[in-house]
DNA sequence: GTCCCTAAGTGGTCGCTGTCAACATCGGGC
DNA sequence: GCCCGATGTTGACAGCGACCACTTAGGGAC
């Protein structure tokens, strides 16, 4: 990350792994800066490298973005994997995994609207390829929460099976996707009771879900506000 | 709108309405783009004025940008207080709404997000103001109509009872909001099946509001897809 | 009717950016 | 030992946001 230049400039002329150096700088830009204004110049002159050599590893700052957004994926992805990795129950591993969900989005607002902006999509409203994977690999974690909080409810790999597991997995992401938001909006409010109706939210929720997934137990699970 | 350039330019020196005339550029070009990296040079071109002509309404780019995401808010309340006009029913009105609003973001995503997209927020975090009112405007008309639903199950104006509906109003716009934007991003699919995915949350999200709430009817109301 | 004050518009300029093209340097395969 | 491709550098260009000083026009005070 540091560049030695006590001395008389002994830098060697190739880098070693600049693309990543560039990524890792991007993430430290947008976390400090909030906001995806910076410049790949700006990145370069903190990689120490010439303003055009990140250019030999993204073709534009889109792909670079889109590297900084996959990152982005597998961070929450982690997150969420910690967090319930040692519950049982799917209603509190579904449970810890939201609250994972959402504090990864507050805690790095500008990460994860980068993630969900749609600074990326090119003229077709599609992803760049790289981020799309790490999206899909993140959508697939949670849907397999889901699944196997649905186990011995429902006989596997039916249409039925399917069609009810994506509506629960539409239903837990968007909610906690648009909780996310709004709470990084601050639109909803007033902010000291942000927590309780946070938790309000997540509860009716897991119990819509219990609706459509009977596996998942209803009725209110109280567990400990996520430590942060 | 347009200039009429047809005539050895007798245009008058004074634009007029150049305030409108620039957000009205940006608007549209926001909606052709579907990006907000439009230059405000290319605003001053379209209406017909000088590239500094758009600094002696507009203080910066972002101040701009707050007016567009401003109307933006309006035009979704419109929407949706029309969508709204003739219903009755709480849960009609509700489901109307939420429909209107997915529509709504759906149909200009990159208006929707420059208005939720936090382009816009200061050092503080914190919105301009004159954007900062119009979501209040549309969160008041949410609220309103969660409110109504309440009327005759809650003794009006009691502490229990905002806490109530602010929750509910959470619930409502949280979801509906991830919705939206997962829809944009195309997160969920597979894409022929979207609308029956998106009535699905609906309703279930109607019956999450209807255990808060006990005036708005549990139950599957099934109504038309909106038309578009 | 005249004057003048100010809002509104103009052209010029600055530093910065993304991107392109041409050149420099290194390290591994033959 | 040579050469070639990957990597990094320097220089250049147009477009941008933002500031400046200047000009214009139109309406209110008198």
């Amino acid at each position: 990350m540091t560049q030695d230049i006590s001395t008389t400039d002994q830098r060697p002329y190739h880098h070693g792994d600049l693309q990543r150096a560039i990524v890792d700088a991007a993430i430290d830009v947008l976390s400090e800066s909030q906001s995806t204004e910076f410049s790949l110049r700006e990145l370069a002159r903190r990689a120490g490298v010439s303003h055009n050599a990140p250019y030999k590893h993204f073709a534009d700052k889109r792909e670079l973005l889109a590297a900084v957004s996959a990152v982005g994926f597998e961070l929450l992805a982690k997150r969420m994997t910690d967090a319930t990795k040692e519950l049982n129950g799917p209603r509190e591993r579904l449970a810890a995994m939201a609250r994972a969900y959402v504090c990864g989005g507050v805690n790095n607002p500008a990460l994860y609207r980068l993630m969900f902006g749609g600074y990326l999509m090119d003229q077709d409203n599609r992803r760049p390829a790289i981020e799309r994977n790490a999206a899909e690999n993140m959508k697939e974690l949670v849907a397999g929460a889901i699944s196997d909080g649905a186990l011995g409810c429902f006989i596997p790999d039916t249409e039925e099976n399917e069609r009810k597991i994506n509506g629960a997995l539409l239903i837990f992401w968007s909610q906690m996707h648009g909780l996310t938001l709004l709470l990084v909006d601050r639109l909803v409010g007033p902010g000291d009771k942000m927590e309780a109706l946070t938790e309000g939210v997540l509860q009716g929720m897991l119990d819509g879900l219990a609706n459509c997934i009977p596996a998942i137990p209803a009725g209110v699970w109280v567990g400990p506000p996520p430590v942060e």
